[in-house]
DNA sequence: CACTTTCGATACGCTGATGTATCCGATACA
DNA sequence: TGTATCGGATACATCAGCGTATCGAAAGTG
């Protein structure tokens, strides 16, 4: 940690402060990547000079790290909360339409998310938090798919629900890869949903 | 380019050296991370002084992107072959098997390959070259799905064979992004070989 | 075997970024 | 409000990497 562990007092202005490198990081490092981003840069983005960086962060990978774990943390409650606004039935479109619209909808988001991925799959240690953090996620999805079985059969290849939850993630980091490419939104939401319906309801819209 | 263009004289000891450039390049974005890597290091990497290197490039872009081509191409013609060396009936878990051997064989390319990905991202005119090699391989997939038509029913929801390659490709999109962190091989080439068959095979092993 | 062209090594100057040490204004707390 | 502590700005020394210019040695050419 950059600040000393020996006290407790933390300033208002401090958080302040933190907060502000941390969003100015964000902006930053969407445009240009992590790894092309110098300390300067993001200092001077947030208003400060250097000195408050270090004050605040001891690397550039530590905050980095920080700033992933705030948005990632962000999502997740977000994603929580979509998956919990409907009743015990599943309406696949509608539940799909509702959490693509969290997790599709911003860019930034996705190309910072994906420089993440790429630093983690270099450091194993990185991997296991983002292992996890999917984790955390597949495992909220499973829960809602367990809870609507039932309403709709789910197609035996991919085994129980664990299974079908895995399968939801990798469409969605499929869909992830081409929109990070083409920007194209809607097209990319559209079609997640095809496939996900494809995926989760035995055969899709098969007469 | 780095060589000046008024001439057509190349020798020979220029080819070796600059795919020897190429060949340390890839190792060392493998290793470090495109953006994470100088001039210097790959140099010194293939044996070279800095003087070679600005001989044959301009940039550390221009041989990333020249890695990239040299690499894609490679990989594309792989799986052509694997794509076309059965008969006309389409054996999914064979053909599957095929082409997985040969996507997801080499970790170090997919680290390189996300890398690209990723810088893509946020050059559209690179983004576009990535674009037209992604859309190659769907083509190549989709021609062995249509010529399979009949020998095999697809999901109605995917619509025609275009859009069935197009979910063939964000299957394993979505494996690859899971096997870097986890670089689990096996279990990758396992799970996308269930994807595709839920995919592929409207419904999958459903009685 | 001259001899010409090309290639890569070396040396040089330069810039941008780094991390630290120090100092002064801001902030919390009695 | 006084005052001790905290937080961020500034200045400094350092350095790694960049791009160029130049030169000697290979590699073609006749």
């Amino acid at each position: 940690m950059a600040v000393k562990a020996t006290t407790g007092r933390v300033t208002r202005r401090r958080v302040r402060t933190r907060a502000n490198l941390l969003d100015a990081a964000f902006a930053v490092f969407a445009a240009k990547g992590f790894g092309r981003v110098s300390i300067e840069e993001v200092c001077e983005a947030a208003g400060y000079s250097r000195g408050a960086f270090y004050s605040n962060f001891d690397s550039l990978d530590e905050l980095f790290f920080a700033l992933y774990r705030q948005r990632a943390e962000l999502i997740a409650e977000q994603v929580s909360t979509a998956l919990a606004s409907d009743g015990p039935g599943l309406d696949v479109p509608a539940a799909v339409a509702r959490v693509t619209e969290v997790l599709l909808l911003d860019g930034d988001w996705l190309l910072v998310k994906t420089d993440f991925l790429v630093h983690a799959a270099r450091d194993p240690e990185v991997a296991g938090v983002l292992l996890e953090h999917r984790a955390r996620l597949r495992r909220a999805i499973a829960d809602r798919l367990a809870r609507a079985r039932g309403h709709t059969a789910l197609p035996a290849v991919l085994g129980d629900t664990e299974g079908a939850a895995h399968a939801v993630v990798a469409a969605y980091d499929g869909v992830t890869t081409q929109l990070l490419l083409d920007r194209d939104v809607e097209h990319a939401r559209a079609w997640l949903g095809q496939l996900l319906t494809a995926l989760l309801t035995d055969g899709g819209a098969r007469p």
